[in-house]
DNA sequence: ATATTATTTTAGCTTTATCTAAATAATATT
DNA sequence: AATATTATTTAGATAAAGCTAAAATAATAT
């Protein structure tokens, strides 16, 4: 006889809902409190109209509290199961780049079809496979099989003062376009960096990165940058 | 500038439609020149009616040729997509089995999700990471980018005369049932074998595996392994 | 306090993939 | 050859996920 400790529990959400999930936990981890149907329509890009069908639906299956004109909360039971498809998502994205030799600014697309594969046995053994990594390829925290995440404190590189020193550890832009300049001036999730100097009128900056190569960059992009600091 | 010899297809199936494409390839692999509705609707679990609606898709899309209450045929370009349906299947059967350590009667429901994942390049490196297999885990040929297929000619076990030998190289039934009975009797892919005797009565057989162990299976067992003999 | 604007929801339509029930074509039987 | 049976297709319905247009509600500005 084997009593378990915790009540194992049993949602199914489709494809399309579990994106529309993820879009809710995401944009309520951006500070503010209740989340609005016009935030989730820009960030899914899909029309207003099919939002408030999608979060009566996601109601029901008690993932979100919705309250008609106010907002929604995404319920315990919804972000453990955020948790989960992120989980998913990091876990491809570090197989991509680290077996497949994705570059880190290819894998989102596919990463976003590969986490809705429902099978709970492949993640595990791909997270065992991978050496149950604890960071992706853009230095964002893999959730374990029960939802929690290692976060690291960490700082935009814009606020950082002259000869302080740090490892990137993640960006918060990753879109591809900023990914690749990335790759291009060599400031790869890792790096170690050093402010050399800041220029005061335009907040721009001169890093020197893995005590070889210099680089400017703009106070826009080095506010893309986040810091492990040393 | 770059002239290319060939014409890219440019065909865009949803993963029903991929389904019952492939169901429909297989079943023509089986002997018959056309395939009939019926057919498809036992082999994809679905009732006729939804198949003659998916056929008048297909047709529409020209993957397959098809006269109403006559049967199907795949045309060209629907073996063409078939094959690379069931290449990215089988390049993922034997990621499963190899990198993941999955039983070979555990992969076939995961392998049927991934199947359907849109990445050309996704695809192409995977077959490079595993090192270009030319067969699945099951014994089955991996078609190659171009759709072609490196056939071993291959004998049903009972077929087989006494004191021949040879080398099991697929199954027929690839059942989960069937696997694990295969498992536990130690009758992997791979396996050399050898036909010490044959029942008249019942058409049963005394096999020799591996040069240690002997064991008997019925004439119906025998059927479903495919032997590539000595 | 009311009018205007912005946001959100409802109502009704479309497409995909399924179903059931009814109609039609092909095949088998007497 | 006429009829019965089986196979297949058509018609109409449903559920999911989107849409547009219109209505309802909330927020804001006068």
């Amino acid at each position: 006889m084997c009593f378990q400790s915790y009540i194992v529990i049993m949602i199914r959400l489709t494809s399309a809902e579990e994106n529309y999930l993820k879009a809710v936990y995401h944009l309520s981890q951006e500070g503010k409190t209740t989340v609005s149907t016009n935030d989730i329509s820009s960030e899914m890009k899909t029309k207003p109209a099919s939002v408030s069908d999608m979060l009566r639906k996601l109601a029901e299956k008690e993932v979100i509290d919705y309250r008609k004109y106010y907002g929604v909360n995404v319920t315990e039971n919804g972000k453990k199961y955020a948790l989960q498809i992120i989980r998913k998502h990091r876990l491809w994205e570090v197989f991509l780049v680290e077996k497949l030799r994705f570059a880190w600014d290819e894998v989102h697309e596919v990463a976003e079809e590969l986490e809705h594969i429902k099978s709970p046995i492949l993640i595990q053994r791909l997270d065992e496979y991978l050496g149950h990594p604890k960071f992706d390829p853009h230095g964002d925290p893999i959730p374990d099989e029960y939802g929690d995440v290692k976060a690291r404190p960490r700082l935009p590189l814009n606020e950082l003062a002259i000869n302080d020193g740090g490892q990137i550890v993640a960006v918060k832009d990753s879109s591809a376009a900023f990914l690749r300049y990335l790759d291009k001036v060599g400031a790869y999730i890792g790096a170690r960096i050093k402010v050399l100097d800041k220029v005061e009128f335009d907040g721009s900056l001169e890093i020197l990165v893995d005590n070889k190569k210099t680089l400017f960059m703009s106070k826009d992009v080095a506010a893309n940058i986040l810091v492990l600091q040393q």
